[in-house]
DNA sequence: CGCATCGGTATGACAATACTTACCGTTCGT
DNA sequence: ACGAACGGTAAGTATTGTCATACCGATGCG
């Protein structure tokens, strides 16, 4: 899930619906890529959760997806607690294992 | 620096080093490839400031570096409030800009 | 009913990146 | 001081992924 958010261009359409949602030409329009390239963006972006789309005519309109947003950012967080949690382990250790540590 | 975090073997570098620090050779050793691998991923998570390295006899200690962590997770987070705000902009029109929002 | 527009898909080329083997410098132990 | 081990770097190869052009289906309008 956090690779989809890896490419530049993702990441680009992204922001754009963030601002407001918007049909596949509307972000081929504001981005330096053609069309094709934003629907497998979009298709990868919506694989994982994060977009939603919707028919609206000939045009599909895609936002971005709250529940994959908060799901991520949950995600995110609970990686960095483990990871504050192992960091915290280590400095909490006063009698330490290795007497190499100098400081920080 | 969102980047650094795309790579699987990259993430999966980050998790290990979540746990507790770890040697370049502890690291090769829990994953599925090399040593200069290793090495290679662990410069990049240095460059963003992921991961700090600490000598330790032949040794080199890379453990996860908190701040870098804090300002990702910093990042992620105004990208997450500005995603929201726009959909919260979004679904606050009582007046419908198109009549063709039918439901969610 | 025919035409136009919009989206998605398939295919091919190009680029970027990750991985491996080989080599070198550095440091510890004997 | 020599040998061993650990880690970093360099170059080459392979894999992955992104982008563009071309084609097709679907929807709306005249």
């Amino acid at each position: 899930m956090l690779g989809a958010l890896a490419d530049h261009s993702r990441r680009a359409i992204v922001a754009c619906l963030a601002e407001r949602p918007r049909a596949v030409g509307e972000l081929a329009d504001e981005l330096p890529i053609s069309r094709p390239a934003v629907s497998q963006h979009l298709k990868v972006l919506k694989d994982v959760g994060l977009v939603s789309d919707r028919a609206a005519g000939t045009r599909r309109i895609y936002r971005l997806n709250p529940a994959g947003v908060a799901a991520l950012r949950d995600q995110l967080d609970a990686f960095w607690n483990r990871a504050l949690a192992g960091y915290q382990a280590a400095v909490e250790q006063p009698a330490g294992e290795q007497g190499t540590e100098g400081d920080l």
